[in-house]
DNA sequence: TTGAAAGCGCTACCAA
DNA sequence: TTGGTAGCGCTTTCAA
C-alpha cells in the first residue's frame, strides 16, 4: 500500500508499473480514497495554511471597510497560491506567553496594532515566518513590515486645512490606538506637519479620546478651540460627526473633520467625511505574497514597505467660519 | 514523559503525584514547550476549525456589505466557542470530485450558492457536519439549512411598488444566480407576489442579465417597458442605477428600483438605493452556532431555518411618471 | 519494481 | 501512582 501513496502523492525515487499503478487508481476511485490532508500536513510538517491575527476579533467592523478590503487582498493572494486563510483567536493568547507556533500554520500575518513586550519577542524569535501589517519601520521586532506612509497622510491632511485657513488643528487619537506603534507614528507625522507650516502645536492639542465618551462639547466651549480636526481612523471622525450633530456644531462650517482610511464608507455619512487614503488591499496582497514566498523559500527576511497615502476630499471640511 | 502530557493536556484517570506534576511544569516552562496542536488534532481527529465554503474566492466583494456583516456573524460565534475559522479554495475542487472531508475541519458551513449534483451529493453524506447558508427549504443535500424568506421580501417589495401605482413591474437576474437554489426562490416568490397583487405577470418580463453587458436601453424601448425593477442583488441595483445615468434614463423619476440586501453601501449611490433586508450576521451567527453544536453533540441534525426581509426605503422608488 | 518499516507528536490504554 | 506501548494516516528510506 505503500505503493499507494506514492502513486496519488509523488514518489521520489519509486517507480511503479504501469499495470499496478492502473490498478491502484481504479481501487482508490472504487473505494472512494479520499487523502487525509491532516496527516499529510503533520507529516510533512507543512499546512498550506496562513493564521491570521487580528484584533477586532469577534467583530470585524461595522462601520467602517477597512477589514473587506484588507481581505480581499489577503484571499486574493492566498488563492492565487492555493494557501488556506485560518482567522484563528488562540494565537493571540499564545503570544501572549511567548510562543507562536503551534504547528498548525506554515505562516502568520500579524495585523494586531499593539503588541506585548512578550508577544514582540515571539514575533521576533518566532520558528515559522511572520509579516506584520501596521508597523511603522523602527521599533518592533525584525520582521517583514507593511504599513503606510503615515508622515505623507498627515501632511496632506495638515497642508490641505492650513490651506483652507485654518490655524488651530487638533488630532484625536483614542486611549488604545495612542499606545500603538501606528497611532505614535501619526501622532508623530502630525506634530510635524504642524510644525512644517508654522502653525502652533499648542492650540492643536492632542486628543485622547475614549470612543464611547467624546469630549467634544468641552472642546468646542474652550477659547482657543481647534477650528479643525484630523483623527486617527473613520470610526472617529464619525463619532465627531455625530456628536457635532447633536451638539448643533455644524460640520464643516463650524468644524471640519479628516478621517483615516477612506472607504466607501466615508460616502455613506452626512457630510460625506474628507479622509487619508492608504492602499489597504494592495497592502494586504502584498504583505500576504512575500509571507508566502519566505515560506516557500524557507529564508526570512526583513524590510519596511512604505505605501503612499493619498487625500479624498469630501465634503467635511471647509474653510473655517470667520468668527474663528 | 507520558505523564508530561497527561498534565499539560487533560488527563482521564491517569493520577500524579504533586511533586512529578511541579517537575513536570518546570521543566516544561524550561523547555519553552508548546504542545503541537496538529499532532493533537491528527490524533483526536478533532481539529476544532471550521472550513468556510464559499464563492467569491479571491473577491469577497467591493461593493457591497454582505460579506463583511456574514463574517461579523460567523467570527462572533467561532470566537466564543474557540473555533479557528479556514477560509480556502480547495474544498470546492473537492466537493465536484464527490469529497469534502479531507481531515482539516470538524464542519463546514457551506456558502456557496450554486452546487453541482456532485457536490450536493458529497454534502448530503459528509462524514463532517455541513450547515448551507442560502438554501431555501425544498429541494437540495438533507442538512441545516439557513435562507431568508424570499417570498416575503418580493412581496413587500411588490407591494411597495403597487402602492406607488406601478403595473409593471420587472424582476432582474443574471445567468448565474438564475441557476441557484435562491435565485428561483425569489424569482418564485416574485410571481406569486405579482399575481397576488393581480398584476400582469407577462408584461413584468424576467431579464436575465449579463452584469457586463445590461440591455437596459433596449427594455427601456419597448413599448411595455416596466417602470419600476426589483434586482436579485445589490450589485446588480448599482450597475442599473449607473447605466440609467448614462441613458438618461431618471431614477425614481422614469423608473424605480429595489436592490436586495440592505447595507450600508445603499446609501452610498445615488440615488440612495431602497432594498430588501436579511439579517445576514444574525443568520450567519444562528447558522455557526448550530454547526459547532452538531459538531459537539456529534449529532446530526436537519432543519430549514427561515428569516424575516424586511424592506428599507431610500430614494430610488417613487410614482411612476404619469406619462406610464 | 515492489514491500516493509520507521517515525512525525500526541493521547489512550493497559500493565506494573 | 507511574511507565510503557500502540497507533492516528501519511511520507521517506531502505531492503528485497
Amino acid at each position: 500500500m505503500a505503493v499507494s501513496k506514492v502513486l496519488h502523492g509523488k514518489g521520489a525515487n519509486v517507480r511503479v508499473g504501469a499495470e499496478t499503478a492502473e490498478t491502484i487508481r481504479r481501487v482508490a476511485r472504487e473505494l472512494r480514497y479520499q487523502p487525509n490532508r491532516l496527516a499529510r500536513s503533520f507529516r510533512e510538517q507543512k499546512t498550506h495554511t496562513i493564521g491570521l491575527v487580528f484584533s477586532h476579533f469577534g467583530r470585524i467592523g461595522d462601520l467602517d471597510g477597512y477589514f473587506s478590503a484588507f481581505l480581499n487582498g489577503v484571499m486574493s493572494a492566498t488563492f492565487q497560491s492555493e494557501y488556506g486563510l485560518t482567522i484563528c483567536p488562540n494565537l493571540v493568547k499564545l503570544s501572549n506567553k511567548g510562543v507562536l507556533n503551534d504547528g498548525r500554520f506554515d505562516g502568520l500575518l500579524w495585523c494586531k496594532p499593539d503588541y506585548t513586550v512578550q508577544s514582540a519577542e515571539a514575533i521576533g524569535k518566532s520558528e515559522i515566518p511572520v509579516v506584520m501589517m501596521h508597523a511603522p519601520a523602527g521599533e518592533g521586532p525584525d520582521v517583514p513590515r507593511f504599513c503606510c506612509d503615515n508622515d505623507l497622510g498627515l501632511r496632506l491632511a495638515v497642508d490641505h486645512l492650513a490651506d483652507l485657513g485654518h490655524r488651530r488643528i487638533g488630532f484625536v487619537i483614542d486611549a488604545f490606538n495612542e499606545s500603538t506603534a501606528e497611532g505614535r507614528a501619526r501622532i508623530e507625522g502630525y506634530r510635524s506637519a504642524i510644525q512644517a507650516r508654522g502653525l502652533d502645536l499648542d492650540s492643536g492639542q492632542i486628543l485622547s479620546w475614549q470612543i464611547d465618551r467624546p469630549e467634544l462639547a468641552s472642546m468646542m466651549r474652550s477659547e482657543h478651540r481647534p477650528t479643525a480636526l484630523i483623527t486617527f481612523s473613520e470610526r472617529q471622525a464619525v463619532t465627531i460627526l455625530s456628536e457635532a450633530k447633536n451638539l448643533g456644531v455644524s460640520v464643516p462650517d463650524d468644524l471640519s473633520v479628516i478621517g483615516f482610511d477612506s472607504t466607501t464608507f466615508c460616502d455613506t455619512v452626512r457630510p460625506r467625511l474628507t479622509a487619508i487614503s492608504q492602499p489597504i488591499e494592495q497592502m494586504a496582497h502584498d504583505a500576504t505574497n512575500v509571507l508566502i514566498s519566505i515560506i516557500e523559500a524557507e529564508q526570512s527576511a526583513s524590510r519596511s514597505f512604505i505605501y503612499p497615502c493619498g487625500l479624498d476630499i469630501r465634503e467635511s471640511t471647509a474653510r473655517p467660519a470667520s468668527r474663528c
